[in-house]
DNA sequence: AGTCGACTTGTAAGCGCTTACAAATCGATC
DNA sequence: GATCGATTTGTAAGCGCTTACAAGTCGACT
């Protein structure tokens, strides 16, 4: 007599097809709630589910169904805790939807994305949401050629290759701008991200010299300071930007974390915000209105961004129709880092 | 002249094999760097993969072999920076190893971590990293019923049932709580997380009350507050810990976010730190340094850990050795937000 | 009672790849 | 030159599920 003891073999759909006295395929009717089944028949096989603790193999499944369960998401980096609360949401939501979420980084190098795509890609998703709008054109290609249900977001660019959720980054910078302008400020600096291959950057750059060119006021290459992102560099930047002569009164950064290393290289070096110099961020992180003083920048809807783009690709996902672009409001929040600049100017 | 514009179907590992003039299995092996493959067949096969632009497909590929080439990750959250710094380090060693991550986050919930879990393994992965030390039992259960690599972090108990990569949350806590008492505090307060199902919180209480008794210090039921993870909730913990009379001198946080949150709220009811209060958090964030006085923290290795997990991780799947257990030093990091206390105390 | 259509269920052919096993090839040895 | 072992390649049977299609069931209608 042969025991297989040893070989205690994981339960499978046919053995629950067996228990149940019924066919394979109606074991995997009711299991993926198709139509047309008895209620005698579910309970059957509901019941031998449960007796046996079956439960399905994804992979198999992915293979036979041509749908995986889960979707992808390219991030410049995590470092970013705005793209950490995004990633957070979309994951919270996409569970609604019974979704898994990929995740992949590549650190603003658009040549690792389209590798990292591709490598999601071969991998196995049912759908991709890819941060901005600048991309190699190949991962447009790639998307097409898999057919795949894909966005991106955090950007408010109408482009007929890519559905989009996210909100204008020119429009609130240039607010900013104007806010300083109105404030009176007239020598404006600007603390950026590289812009290459980051459109945010871009936008939120335009933003910028839009308004100061509209107000007629200059902003020479000297005071547009180009850092990667963080808080060192921020420091860095007000640095460089305080040798000047004369040296700004104000400063627009190009997200929160430059601000901060903007503020705390100024609190270091003794000078007053906002009396001598005024500050601006962008994104309006937890920290910021906690900054000393607190920090006047934009609320990127992260969250929002996050439950929107779950949502909008489980739609895709299983067909349904879905808005082609989405802009959200990214408001204006001012604090206490900018005032009026010092009137001996 | 037939153009096939209609049914374009994606080229097939047997397609390849054709135009090779191979069999399937000697493409696979080719793609799979077997051994014993002669230097003729690779090129054959190299060369008709790269002329017929063939990419397989992992889906087939994970049914077949039983690799899907991912792991899934459990996180409480990912809103908490320090977390999303441990997992973007995770997610970029784990390309070295050609492994993709699947996220899940629980929100401190350890039946949605047991539920997420169970999903991920339904899924497909082939290792799993779970934070701290405390799950559900049938967490454990499940993964030795799939047989699964998998691994918990970010403590540093010894569990045979768990191997571990991470540190120790009492010592350092126990260290700060000392630091305080050298300075010459002994009303000291503690603001915690939650402890329920999350050990770290309860280790670094642990580590403070430790200290505490050692030096007959007491530290009475009303000056621990226990509040969620956040910075509003940390200004609720010291408004509520100023209302006591007396008030405490200096007040451990369970983390760097609730530090801040303290710290905030003091500077708005203009309590001068450390002159009049000192405070401690915990992770040291990169915010921290940068803190109005910089904040005296303990530094969680985040970076690290994520690298070992990958390694740790891809080792254990490749059914190479592992070490059982791996504790990292957390070292503390004192800045100006302690001193002595008020000299009238 | 016979027929039709709507609804249920079963049969079996894949999904695209890996891999055990068998077969073939190739030197080197005696 | 026959023999043996080691290396290379091919054959074909899955991996565990889904789903097109066929077959069966059932009630209503003529």
């Amino acid at each position: 007599m042969v025991f297989r003891m040893t070989a205690k073999k994981r339960t499978l759909l046919g053995d629950v097809a067996r228990a149940a006295g019924v066919s394979t395929a109606s074991v995997s009717r009711v299991l993926n709630g198709a139509p047309h089944v008895s209620e005698r028949l579910r309970e059957k096989v509901e019941a031998a589910v449960e007796r046996l603790g079956y439960v399905p193999d994804g992979t198999a499944r992915a293979l036979a169904s041509r749908h995986v369960g889960a979707i992808g998401a390219l991030v410049p980096t995590l470092d970013n805790p705005i793209f950490s609360a995004m990633i957070d949401s979309l994951e919270r939501r996409l569970k609604h939807h019974d979704c898994r979420l990929l995740i992949a980084t590549y650190h603003y190098n658009l040549d690792d994305e389209l590798e990292a795509l591709r490598t999601l890609l071969q991998q196995g998703i049912d759908g991709a949401v890819l941060i901005g709008h600048d991309h190699r054109p190949a991962a447009l290609a790639l998307l097409r050629q898999y057919a795949l249900p894909y966005l991106s977001c955090w950007h408010s660019e109408e482009d007929p290759d890519w559905p989009s959720i996210g909100f204008d980054n020119a429009a609130p910078a240039r607010r900013l701008a104007e806010h300083l302008l109105e404030l009176g400020h007239r020598r404006i600096a600007v603390v950026t991200a590289p812009t290459v291959g980051n459109d945010r950057a871009r936008a939120r750059l335009r933003g910028f010299r839009d308004a100061l060119d509209d107000a007629g006021v200059a902003l020479p290459i000297d005071r547009i300071v180009t850092v990667d992102y963080g808080i060192e560099e921020g420091a860095y930047a007000l640095q460089l930007l305080m040798g000047l002569d004369p040296a700004p009164t104000a400063i627009l950064c190009g997200n929160d974390t430059l601000a901060f290393g903007v503020m705390l290289a100024a609190q270091k070096a003794g000078i007053r915000m906002p009396e001598e110099l005024s500050v601006t961020g962008f994104d309006d992180l937890p920290q910021a209105r906690f900054m000393v003083p607190p920090l006047t920048t934009v609320a990127a809807p992260a969250g929002d961004i996050g439950r929107r783009v779950a949502d909008a690709l489980a739609a895709r996902i299983h067909r349904q129709p879905a808005l082609h672009c989405q802009v959200i409001e990214a408001p204006l929040v001012l604090r206490g880092s900018t005032a009026a600049p010092p009137s001996d100017q």
